[in-house]
DNA sequence: CTTGACTATATAGTTACTATATACTTTAAA
DNA sequence: TTTAAAGTATATAGTAACTATATAGTCAAG
């Protein structure tokens, strides 16, 4: 293909084609890495078609992540040997990041429907509510620590759902036990946790919730906490239901608030005890 | 959650978690993109473990690729209402860049597999073999054209098949009638091609190729091509076959030849007429 | 033969870090 | 208690891969 007795295209020509700023073409020049096959008495760049061949694999090279250096000194040893062995390394990472991509399409999804429903909601209101089935994936037992061990618990869990992939977007949250809630002791949590909505197979760690909870929210800094469970639990009382084992505490609207404590909000699930 | 009286991260241990350089926070800080909460009388900065969500909504505006003024624009706006828009936005961003991704995976498939055909081919045979079926994407016809006319069409459908992500990893073809090769004008093509392994439904121009070819290999300059078709036409009078309407034409080897003439090498397949 | 659209080089600016040099603090061991 | 190691800070320079700007030469159309 191509033996038209080869007419050249100009830089501009040849940038519009490649769309890339014309600079873009004689930086590549400048670097050695793509010259034009021709230069006339002018300085003037002329490239051929079948540059564009090689342009385009600089560009997947580009779009796989590879630095121009090490695109450079491939080109430099290039053959067909080391071109399938190039491919086949870029093959993996490329469906890595795919993968990646694919993540963070959930985790947007997750923000937009927790968002939503963030907007709907009261603050004021406490309410009962029937909580579907849901996978948490959980951190090791945390009961009783020392802040420095929480503070430490915290980073372990949150590097570990990185590494497991297991960050689904979801606020991380917090399990107190029954007695501790009731002695008052509103922040030994018991577990952390994030929402695993579509769980896989194989992971420990998974706790299915379900069943009648009271919910209320907390707005402000968490000094105040206390006061929030008080009424919660005067409420439940009142209801006529006895609380159940596990507490779920998680902030919403995480990633619009503001910088500033008063402004956090943490949604509270006491479980109902079934009778 | 976190509501333990906080116990604060430094600079050290919190980039650690974050999984970013000490000097990124630090430069972070300087942007005033993301301040620790709190600085010492000695300068030393302390971060609280809320500041981690805030961290990792910068992370996933990074990652669709919102440059840190822009997220710091929106940082400063930010509300409910704005972050579901923005979210709704990077969506489409995110599912865009993971389909250019699952293009780039196909044209890696595609040069792995030709480039392993191509190191068991002998340039030197002339072989008749039986094609396939295949779909290839046609340009507009370019018969007769003048060498800028020529150029100009490489260019729109190198366009065209960008525009329409037809770009399947394939060489670009060229398609000469057999007329205009036995009167020969070898590099007087009719279409341009670029061959289509899942061709979507709903393109135009989509033509099937399928039946029994000559192929034979061109080494070297286009200027020399001519011998090279007097041999293959030699070859197919004195097997006792007649030329069919079609002659293709591609670069094979495209991505590891070196940016010379003389090494590429063309894959010529010519039709023959069914009896 | 001039105007406008191109070409060139050289140089500075940009983004988002990253590295380096120098100096002060904190912590853990000797 | 001192001292060394490991941490903190600031300031500054360097990096990659462009991108923009200033200045000047070239070319094609009216």
């Amino acid at each position: 293909m191509f033996n038209k007795n080869v007419k050249y295209f100009t830089t501009g020509e040849f940038a519009k084609i490649c769309k890339v700023n014309k600079q873009t073409l004689i930086y590549y020049d400048q670097i050695g890495l793509l010259s034009p096959s021709m230069k006339d008495d002018k300085g003037y760049r002329y490239y051929s078609i079948a540059q564009y061949d090689f342009f385009s694999v600089i560009e997947l090279l580009k779009a796989v992540g590879m630095s121009l250096k090490d695109i450079q000194t491939y080109m430099a040893a290039k053959s067909p040997d080391n071109f399938l062995e190039l491919m086949q390394q870029q093959k993996d990472i490329v469906s890595k990041k795919r993968r990646q991509l694919e993540m963070i399409e959930g985790i947007i999804d997750v923000k937009i429907n927790s968002t939503k429903e963030a907007l709907q909601l009261d603050f004021e209101q406490i309410t009962i509510e029937y909580q579907a089935e849901e996978i948490l994936y959980l951190s090791r037992n945390i009961e009783n620590s020392t802040e420095e061990q929480f503070v430490k618990a915290v980073s372990d869990f949150i590097e570990e759902l990185d590494r497991s992939q297991l960050d689904t977007g979801h606020p991380i949250g917090g399990i107190t036990k029954r007695e501790h809630v009731l002695a008052g002791h509103y922040d030994n949590y018991s577990y952390l946790y994030m929402e695993q909505p579509q769980p896989r197979t194989g992971q420990p760690y998974f706790k299915a919730i379900e069943g009648e909870v009271l919910v209320g929210y907390h707005v402000g800094p968490s000094s105040t906490l206390s006061d929030t469970y008080k009424r919660l639990l005067k409420v439940m009382d009142e209801k006529g239901y006895v609380l159940g084992q596990y507490i779920y505490e998680e902030y919403i609207y995480d990633a619009v608030t503001k910088n500033r404590d008063q402004e956090y909000v943490t949604k509270i699930m006491l479980e109902i005890q079934k009778s």
